[in-house]
DNA sequence: TTTAGCACTCTCGGGTGTCAAGTGCTAATC
DNA sequence: GATTAGCACTTGACACCCGAGAGTGCTAAA
C-alpha cells in the first residue's frame, strides 16, 4: 500500500527533496550518482540507489526507463507540495512588478484581472489563468433603467461584488419612460440587495401593487434578475501565456499539446474546475488528481479572490506537472490577496483622484 | 518576374486547378501521374510534367523536394482564391446549424458573436474568431447615471452598435441624487447621439451652464466619453477550436504549433489585424501575405459585421494556407450577412417577444 | 506537339552497431 | 548491521546504411 509516509525516515526525505527541487530544476530524470555531489546528501550513489529503491516501491518515485534516473510521481509530488517545499521569497524585481500592478490607476475588476493575468505568465513563464466571476451567491445592489425605444429598455445591475450587468428587456407592449422612472424606483426600494431566495411572493406583489397598470412589467424583470444572480455559467475566462508552456520539454510530444490545447478550448470545463476553488487556501491540483483526464500531465494552482466577504473572481497558473510549485503558490497567494484588498477599498469608498 | 497571368493558358489553369483541389483534400503534394486519373485532364503524366515545370517557373507552385509532386505556393492559392475556385453551396445540414443560430432568441450580440464563432469552428474544422467591437468611430446614443455612494458613482452609456458601456466614476467630492438625475438628463440632451468631433467647447459650456455649482463633473465625464468612444485597444477576442488544427499534418512540427499559439497569445496583434478588415467584402489573408510573419503557415478569412451602417464586430476563421478556401468564404459571407441583418431588427425595434 | 522510356534524386522506414547513463546485486569493508 | 565499491546488465539515443517507392527532367521517337 503505498502512500504511508509516517515511516518516511528523515534520510528518506531529504532524498526526496533533492530528486524533486533537481527535477523541477532540470527537467530530466535525476539519478544516483547525481546526487552525491549535493554536501547534505554524504552518501554513496550505492546507499541512494538503495533508498531510491524503496522510495519507488512506496510511490513517490518513478522510473521512466530502467536505465534512466528517477522521476517523481504524482504522490511525489503531492508529499513535497504537502510537507517538503519550503517556503519561496519573492525576488525584489518581482515584487516590483506585482507592486506596479497594484498601484494602477483603473482599479476596475476587469482591468484588473487581465493584467494579473499577463504579470503571472511573465513572472512565472507558465500561463496565467483567471474568471472573472460573479459568485454563486450574487445580489443585485442597484438597479437602473435605461430607455432605447417603446418597446424595449435596458436594465442596468450594480452587482454586490462591484460589477455591472446589463440586459436588454423587450416588451410586447409599450411603456414610457416615467413608467421606467418608477420601475428603477421600486426595484431599488424593494429588491435592491437581496439574495434570490429573499425575493418572495409578497415582495413581487408590493412591487406589482407599486407599478398598477403595469404589474405585466414586473415578470420578465424578475426573469432577468434571476438569470443575472443565478447564471452558473457566468464567469468569463481570461488566460495569458499559452505558448509559455511549449517551451518545456514535455510539451515537445504534440500528443501532449493537444490536451493541453482541449483544456484551454473547453473553456466551460476550465471554468468549472476553477469555480470549484476552495476559499481561504491556495488550491493546488497535481495531474490527475482531479477528474479532468485531460490535465494528466498538467498542474494547476489558484485561489479565489475574495473582497469585502464575497467572491470576485479566481486566479491561477497552468504548468506542467514538474513546476515551481514553491514559487507559483507564492505569488498565487501574494496577488490574490493584495487584489481583494485592492477592490474592497475601492468599492468601499471612491478614491480621492477626480477620474 | 512571377505571377503574370496573362498568359496562363486554359489548360494550365485546368492543371493548377486540380493540383490545388487535390492538395486541399489530401494534404500532400501532388504528382503528374495522380492528375492523369482526372477525365477532364486528358495528357499524359510526361505532358503534365511540362506544364507543371511551367508552372513553377511562374511561382505557382513548389516543390518540398526533388522527388515530391508540386504544392501550391501562396502565389498560386492566390491566384486559386481570386480567379479559380468555384462556389461552395452549403449542405442543408450547415444551413439548418447556422439558422439555428440566427434563430437564437437572446439576439445580445455578445451571444451571438460567442456562438458563430463556435459554430464556424466546428462546421469547418478550423478555428473560428471574431472580435466584439466597438467601432473606430463610435458614438453613445444614450447615457444614464447610478448612483454608487456620495463621492462615486457609474456612467453607463449605450452605444450606437446597441452596445452597452460602464464606467465608475470617483470624485473627490460629494454630490446628491438630483445632481446625478440633471447630469443623466443633460447629458442626454446636449451630446447623446454625437461625435467626438462635434463635442465642442459650446457644447461643454451649455452643459456646464445648466449643470451650474457641479461644473467640475464635466470634465471627468466627458473624458470618460471621450475613451469609451475612440478607446483604441477596445474590442474583445474571441475564439474557438484551436485545437482542430492540430489534426492537420501540417501542425504536427511543434514549431508550427509554437507559430500558432503566439498568433493567439499575442491578442492584441491579432485584434489589430482582424480590425483592419476592409468592409463590405471577405477578406482573405494567405499565409504571410499580411505582415504578420508568424502566420506564414496559416490563411485568415475573416469579414466585418455591419448592422446599420456601423460596425459591429469582426467574424473569421483561421486555418492552414491548405484550407477549403471555398467553402469558408461562403460561411463567413453568410453568417457576416445574417448576423448583421439580426442586430439591426433587434435594435431598430423591440421584437415582439417578451423577455 | 505529345508521349514513352529511362536515369536520377530524394524521402522514408527498417535494421544494425555503438555509446553513455543508470541500475541492481554481490561481496567486501567499516 | 549499515555502507560502499565493483561489475554485469538493460535501455534509449544516435548515427549509419540500405533498399523501396515515388516523382522528376530529359531525350528521342511518334
Amino acid at each position: 500500500m503505498p502512500g504511508e509516509n509516517r515511516d518516511l525516515s528523515e534520510r528518506k526525505k531529504l532524498i526526496l527533496k533533492a530528486i524533486i527541487d533537481t527535477h523541477i530544476n532540470m527537467g530530466e530524470p535525476v539519478g544516483s550518482k547525481y546526487l552525491t555531489q549535493y554536501k547534505q546528501i554524504a552518501y554513496s550513489s550505492a546507499t541512494i540507489r538503495n533508498e531510491m529503491a524503496e522510495l519507488e516501491e512506496m510511490g513517490y518515485l518513478e522510473q521512466p526507463h530502467t536505465s534512466a534516473g528517477r522521476v517523481p510521481s504524482q504522490l511525489g509530488y503531492r508529499f513535497y507540495v504537502d510537507q517538503l517545499m519550503q517556503q519561496y521569497r519573492l525576488t525584489s524585481a518581482e515584487i516590483g512588478e506585482l507592486n506596479k500592478l497594484l498601484k494602477m490607476k483603473a482599479a476596475e475588476v476587469n482591468r484588473i484581472l487581465d493584467r494579473a493575468t499577463k504579470l503571472m505568465s511573465m513572472l512565472t513563464n507558465y500561463t496565467g489563468v483567471a474568471v472573472r466571476r460573479s459568485p454563486a451567491r450574487q445580489t443585485v445592489s442597484r438597479f437602473d433603467v435605461m430607455y432605447v425605444s417603446p418597446r424595449s429598455f435596458i436594465l442596468v445591475m450594480l452587482t454586490g461584488s462591484g460589477a455591472v450587468k446589463t440586459r436588454h428587456i423587450h416588451l410586447g407592449f409599450d411603456v414610457n419612460r416615467d413608467v421606467l422612472e418608477k420601475l428603477a424606483v421600486t426595484l431599488n426600494d424593494c429588491v435592491s440587495g437581496m439574495e434570490m431566495e429573499q425575493i418572495t411572493l409578497p415582495v413581487i406583489l408590493e412591487m406589482q401593487q407599486r407599478l398598477e397598470g403595469h404589474e405585466s412589467l414586473i415578470n420578465p424583470i424578475i426573469k432577468a434578475v434571476y438569470e443575472t444572480v443565478n447564471e452558473p455559467d457566468e464567469g468569463e475566462l481570461i488566460f495569458d501565456g499559452v505558448n509559455n508552456l511549449l517551451n518545456y520539454p514535455e510539451f515537445s510530444d504534440i500528443d501532449r499539446v493537444r490536451d493541453m490545447l482541449e483544456l484551454f478550448d473547453n473553456k466551460e470545463d476550465l471554468l468549472d474546475l476553477l469555480s470549484g476553488a476552495e476559499g481561504d487556501r491556495t488550491n493546488v491540483y497535481i495531474g490527475s488528481e482531479n477528474e479532468v483526464e485531460v490535465m494528466r500531465s498538467s498542474s494547476l494552482i489558484f485561489r479565489t479572490v475574495k473582497s469585502g466577504g464575497r467572491t470576485v473572481g479566481v486566479i491561477g497558473v497552468i504548468g506542467p506537472r514538474r513546476m515551481d510549485y514553491s514559487k507559483v503558490v507564492t505569488m498565487v497567494d501574494y496577488l490574490s490577496g493584495s487584489i481583494g484588498h485592492m477592490m474592497e477599498a475601492d468599492l468601499i469608498e471612491g478614491k480621492k483622484d477626480d477620474s
